[in-house]
This record gives C-alpha cells, sequence and structure tokens, in this order.
DNA sequence: ACGCTGGTTGAGAACGATTGTCAAACTGGG
DNA sequence: CCCAGTTTGACAATCGTTCTCAACCAGCGT
C-alpha cells in the first residue's frame, strides 16, 4: 500500500523564473497566449524559457490563480483572474476581458444535467464580441 | 459594382467523397475527431483524403449542418447536428451527447454583452458530465 | 458525345502550438 | 556545506490542421 502520506508534499518553489510570469501575469488584464506572455516577459528584462512558462501557467491554472480558455482558433490563452466561479465576455479584436456572473445559468446547467441523468457535472461558458473600443 | 448578381451560386458540387463524409456522419450521433472520421470512412470502404475530410467538415460546419466545439484538449471535434441553435449536455467517458436548448441564456448573454458595449456576439456553451450509463 | 472552365481532390510539405527529453543548475533542509 | 529532489532550458518531437499545386472531375454549352 502507498496510501501513507496524509500531506502529499506540493513542494512549490519560489523561483526567479515563476516569479517573473507571476509578475508578467500581473501586467494585464486580458487573455494572452503563452506566446505573448513569454514575450512580454522578455520585454521586461527576465530571460524566461518558454517551456518554462507553459509549464508555469499549467501549474498556475490548476491551482485556480488563473484561468485558461481557448479562443475560437483553439489555442490556449490565460489570464489571472479572481477566485470565485465566473465567465468572461471577451474581445474578439483586442481580447479585452469582462469577467460576469450569471447564477440562473449556474442553475440552469445543474438542472438541465440532473433531468438528463448526468452526473458529476462541469460546464464552459464563454462569450465572445467586439468591445466599445474596437468597433 | 459587382452587386449584380442576386443569387451568388454557392457551387457546391455533390461529390463521391462529400458523399463518404455526409454518410459518415450519419453513422454517429457523438462528437468526433476528423481524424476519427477519417477513419469511419475508411472503415466504410471509402477513401477520401484527410485535408478534404477537414475541408468538407469546415464547409458543412459553417453552412450550420453539423456542430464543431473543441474538446479540453483544443481540438475539434463534430458531430451532425439539428439545424437550430442549441449546445451540448456531453457525456465526459463515452461522448453521448443531448442536445439542450436555453432561450433563457440566449436572453441573458445578449444582455450582458450589449450592457458592456459589446456588438458582434457569439458564445460558446457546453456542459460536461457522465451520462446514466457510465455512472 | 466532346471539350472547356473552374471547382475539387490528394499526397505530402509546411505550420504552429504544445509537450517531451535530459543533463545542468538550483533550492531547502540537515 | 552536502545531498536529494526540483526546476530549468535548449532543442527535438508530437500532432492537429492548413497549404501547395498538379491531376481530376462536374456542369454546361456545342
Ligand atoms: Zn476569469
Ligand atoms: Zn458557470
Ligand atoms: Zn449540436
Ligand atoms: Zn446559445
Amino acid at each position: 500500500m502507498t496510501s501513507t502520506d496524509p500531506t502529499p508534499r506540493p513542494a512549490v518553489r519560489p523561483t526567479r523564473q515563476r516569479r517573473a510570469v507571476a509578475a508578467a501575469l500581473a501586467g494585464f488584464d486580458d487573455f494572452r497566449s503563452a506566446q505573448e506572455i513569454h514575450d512580454l516577459i522578455s520585454q521586461q528584462g527576465e530571460s524566461v524559457g518558454l517551456a518554462t512558462v507553459y509549464r508555469t501557467l499549467a501549474t498556475l491554472a490548476d491551482a485556480g490563480e488563473v484561468d485558461m480558455l481557448r479562443n475560437e482558433d483553439g489555442e490556449a490563452i490565460w489570464r489571472s483572474c479572481s477566485d470565485t466561479h465566473h465567465h468572461h465576455l471577451v474581445c474578439r479584436t483586442c481580447g479585452a476581458t469582462v469577467e460576469v456572473e450569471g447564477p440562473a445559468v449556474e442553475r440552469w446547467t445543474s438542472a438541465i444535467a440532473t433531468e438528463h441523468g448526468y452526473a458529476d457535472i462541469s460546464h464552459t461558458l464563454e462569450i465572445f464580441g467586439t468591445c466599445p473600443a474596437c468597433r
């Protein structure tokens, strides 16, 4: 049996690279691709490998510290977000993002799901459009 | 002026390949990747190039005859659907799909969008869960 | 049936985002 | 300071998707 460790020790170390990624994430509030974030880090004078950017973003994502979603081309884009459940209204052109909440939608999805006997529900909901500035 | 033709002639010819893709699509009701559809066509004795499968699916997709969405890995998956706007309740395990409609959600998304000044709206909404059969 | 014209196809190259490899560098604890 | 386990980065490798372009074929006038 290997079920003897109560604390799996996340063991996530504070490195220069992870700090750089965090700093970059703090520098914008729209959704950006890993490549763009990598470029931003370079512009901020730091040097972090692209692979590390991907790894760090993935870690932050399932720690719930950043939201990752896919644009219409299927590319992953990231952004640091509030920690409550929400969705996004994203500008298709400039990426400007607004966090939105819809209790009614949340209720609707779970109702639909249970109505059809589906369990362990999750959902994705994103709204794309052209923001006022880009019209 | 080139605004003289009332019927732009879609010019989509009925070829063996397109018929094969249509036939394949009729053979399943869950979402499948282009690769899988390509394989299915082969199994049905036909031979259609992968590029053609992609092209045909893309054409059918923006003609509204099939729905295309992306799984959690960002891969495009397709399925022939009813022609009215709807969303999906998909089994995470076996792929079983239920089409669902939510007028309230449609209203909510457009309301949210206009409220923030966004135009030319589109949205994605998919519900994932475990179906009764897979519990 | 014949031939022309433009849409269509397929094999393979090209692409681009993401992930894997693995030796070197680093971190925290003893 | 040392050690063991993490983390990193340059680069290769995947892999889904698109592009290229010459060969092909459907529709149409003859
Ligand atoms: Zn968010
Ligand atoms: Zn939600
Ligand atoms: Zn559908
Ligand atoms: Zn809708």
